[in-house]
DNA sequence: AACTAACTTAGAATTATTCTAACTATTGAC
DNA sequence: GTCAATAGTTAGAATAATTCTAAGTTAGTT
């Protein structure tokens, strides 16, 4: 990343954790930074290992203050899969995940341009927001099995 | 339940599990009753205790066990929620889940008459199967909070 | 009947997460 | 600027959910 987009994105991180009533600390950007850099899902801990590199001194309750802080203030968001601790992922689109049933891996899957499918709800339910998660093989795993 | 209800619900099990390598077992035969007794979406927790009603000397182990031998056996399904607990449902249409954020409550929404919306899968991928969750208000928690 | 494998049990162990208490840093009132 | 109030960080303890272990039980097989 370039001096002049991670000035950006620290604007971007400071106001949305602002107007969330949380304060901008180095730990949060350095958090939210490992997030950027590694788009694979991990987990907390492993959020944890990687904030250590260049932060020796976080702590694991820190993380997940900062995970918490990071999705309360919509700028990450947390994804469960069945089993197993949960993941995060800086990818805001509207976006669905692809679970891996061999690997385990977690991929994010775009969503078609005419955006979620609609799903009838009975009345009075109020919707806030969906996750579709899809599971099955993923491409490398489906070779290796035919 | 009728006795001749009872009679079939226990083929039904009988077969579904011995087809995937498990035995009917008490102790199973009394989880999935507990499950279909009240489709509340239990805890494993709650169905320990519920299921300590009738068979006092079972163990948590035993739930867990019985648990994932009708999840493996397709009788029942497993649903995961943001936070907390895992929840058992005896359902297998094909349905999604609402949770509600207030009382965390988690209803079945079953879905349209076409079935699971199609989301289209980069190459490679093969989807076994969807899970759609839905979060917002239900109707009672809408209602007082208007 | 004897053997084997699956099942159940109590309790220990593990994993993921949250809480606690002490300390530090930031913000707002004066 | 100083000081109190609040938010954030830390290490480590505590909790919650789940899995594992070892020993005993039961069911199906030879």
């Amino acid at each position: 990343m370039s001096r002049v987009e991670h000035k950006k994105v620290d604007e971007h991180l400071s106001k949305r954790l602002s107007t969330s009533g949380f304060r901008f600390t180095p730990q949060r950007e350095h958090v939210y930074g490992v997030l950027l850099g590694q788009r694979d899902h991990p987990t907390a801990e492993e959020v944890f290992i990687r904030a250590k590199h260049r932060m020796p001194e976080i702590s694991m309750a820190t993380v997940y203050n900062c995970l918490d802080a990071l999705v309360r203030s919509g700028v990450a968001r947390q994804v469960t899969v069945d089993r197993g601790a949960k993941r995060f992922c800086p990818n805001m689109r509207e976006h669905s995940h692809f679970y891996c049933d061999t690997c385990e891996k977690v991929f994010d899957i775009e969503l078609p341009d005419e955006g979620p499918p609609v799903i009838p709800l009975p009345k009075g339910f109020q919707a806030a927001r969906f996750e579709i998660a899809i599971h099955g093989l993923c491409p490398g795993c489906g070779k290796s099995k035919k």
